[in-house]
DNA sequence: TGTATATTTGCAACAAAATTGCATTAAGCA
DNA sequence: TGCTTAATGCAATTTTGTTGCAAATATACA
């Protein structure tokens, strides 16, 4: 079996969305890293940790992706909850408490969930702009 | 004010969207005009209709954006409905009976949806992949 | 502690997706 | 029909993500 190794680079990434409030897209986490690893490198440990399930992977409503940290208390399968991408400063965020009900046609498995809310997070609310 | 035109390449890609009962990303619709118009164009016409609020775009959980045109009998603000993301066809589909419930936190402002729902279609599922 | 081995990494090259600037074309109105 | 301005084509560039391979290094185990 394959089994994940702790790297340098892995655990400054891991660090890295330790202190992260947001979820945060490949290009962020590369700068943050500030040259401890290569671009592609960045690419890699993000892959293993989504495989991992200890990060998961967020798309915004303009396609941009991001990653941010699980925090559930137990390994899930499917990230049951919402996020919240601000329109102002880009941020997105994940509203842990907030799920989503729905009712699924009988015809369709679903095997992953994806639901992104957009518009003014709190703070940019706040600035009235 | 800006005023939006009736270019024949804006009708091709009206009568593409037309035709099609899955949503579709640049590339796919690019190559349904058969060179009538360039790429850019093509770009540009999907920004247009996705302002105008004729077309809407969807992305899926893997971060692939499509655009899909809007079956509203009214014109409506937010798109407040779910979409079906075929891991094995790849193809995206609106599910317009599909409404979500949930409950926003009351500090943040919600202008627009994105619920996504990802696994395998009717078609694919029959299959047995 | 030292060594074997399989995972990670760096580098370079590549591919796809999207954006920008600018000169030219054409839609729609008077 | 002619004028104004939106829309287009083209070329160049940026951004984002992927791949192959040799070198480096984390981990298990003697």
């Amino acid at each position: 079996m394959k089994t994940t190794r702790n790297t340098t680079a892995k655990t400054a990434v891991l660090e890295i969305f330790g202190k992260s409030k947001t979820a945060l897209s490949h290009t962020e986490i590369y700068k943050l890293t500030a040259d401890l690893c290569d671009r592609v490198t960045v690419y890699r440990i993000l892959d293993r940790l989504v495989n991992d399930d200890i990060v998961h992977k967020i798309v915004g409503l303009d396609g941009t992706v991001k990653y941010a940290k699980c925090h559930h208390a137990h390994p899930v399968t499917i990230h049951n909850h919402a996020h919240f991408s601000c329109e102002n400063c880009l941020e997105i965020t994940c509203l842990e408490s907030v799920k989503p009900s729905y009712i699924i046609p009988h015809n369709y498995k679903v095997n992953d969930i994806n639901f992104t809310l957009s518009g003014l997070c709190p703070n940019c609310l706040n600035s009235n702009i």
